[in-house]
DNA sequence: TTGCAAATGAGAATGATTAGCATTAGCAGT
DNA sequence: ACTGCTAATGCTAATCATTCTCATTTGCAA
């Protein structure tokens, strides 16, 4: 019941399409969906839900927390849980795939090129666009 | 008449559109401009041109070599004149101020992140969304 | 000059996301 | 359990940036 405690504590019904979303990706066979994504896996599970209200649970739960939102290449933008650990991210130009990692070292020199500018880093975005090494990219043919 | 080259080597014809839109990143007074920034800035200067000739301009441009495409966060995406340089960008989240920097140890140990995951790096993106520190942000009250 | 492919411009179309609004469903208090 | 009220949902229509269509114009090579 950790979902639960999640949408209380963020001050949010407990409602189907919320607890629907929410199991989703708790059920970790995708980190990363689209609001699209989302939509779609519901209704093909027998899940009836709206588009805007998947857009609507999905912006809530970013604002609670829970979810954190990403813009890769292309125009939607993708979510995944917010599991505390902040992390860049890869992406296959080929097939898609996404790999997270985290460097200490680009962190901290990220802060530093900030502060050196007369600036307070509040934020920022790190996505690497690359190519699988066969035989390991799921190339579409 | 660097701009003729340009075009030229670019096999683009060199049309009254085009080279406004090139002197215009040219003159140098914003380095990162919208589409919508770019439409705005000719019509203001007594020069008529589509939007839609902007947006397609833009593009070749960009395909060409003579400009680099950025995605800031928000919706549009802004151009900047290509003079070989990469670097990535800060951006202020008050004022938008948009400042410019390198850091050789970001830039390697990005592709040391990607090759150790069975990646080729082609490409990444990286912003900093930050508050510029007073009196110089010009917040917008 | 002429001819013609390439480029332009005005407006329609697109695609992702959001807004409006009538209907439904949590849930606090009986 | 029953009421009532407010928040949430699910359509649909609206936005907004960007692209497409296509009739008209223009650069430029012969
Ligand atoms: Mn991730
Ligand atoms: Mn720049
Ligand atoms: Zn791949
Ligand atoms: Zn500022």
């Amino acid at each position: 019941m950790n979902e639960l405690l999640h949408l209380k504590s963020a001050g949010l019904k407990s409602t189907l399409p919320r607890l629907k979303v929410l199991s989703l990706f708790e059920s970790g066979n995708d980190r990363h969906l689209s609001a699209e994504d989302v939509y779609k896996k519901l209704l093909a599970s027998g899940d009836d839900v709206g588009l805007a209200t998947v857009y609507r649970v999905l912006n809530q739960f970013e604002q609670a927390g829970i979810l954190v939102k990403h813009h890769f290449e292309g125009d939607k933008s993708v979510f995944e849980l917010n599991q505390g650990d902040h992390h860049d991210h890869i992406v296959c130009l080929q097939c898609g795939r996404v790999e997270e990692f985290f460097d200490a070292t680009i962190e901290q020199r990220q802060k530093k090129a900030a502060s050196e500018r007369g600036f307070e880093l509040h934020d920022h975005s790190l996505y690497i666009y690359a190519n699988c090494i066969k035989p390991k990219c799921k190339y579409k043919n």
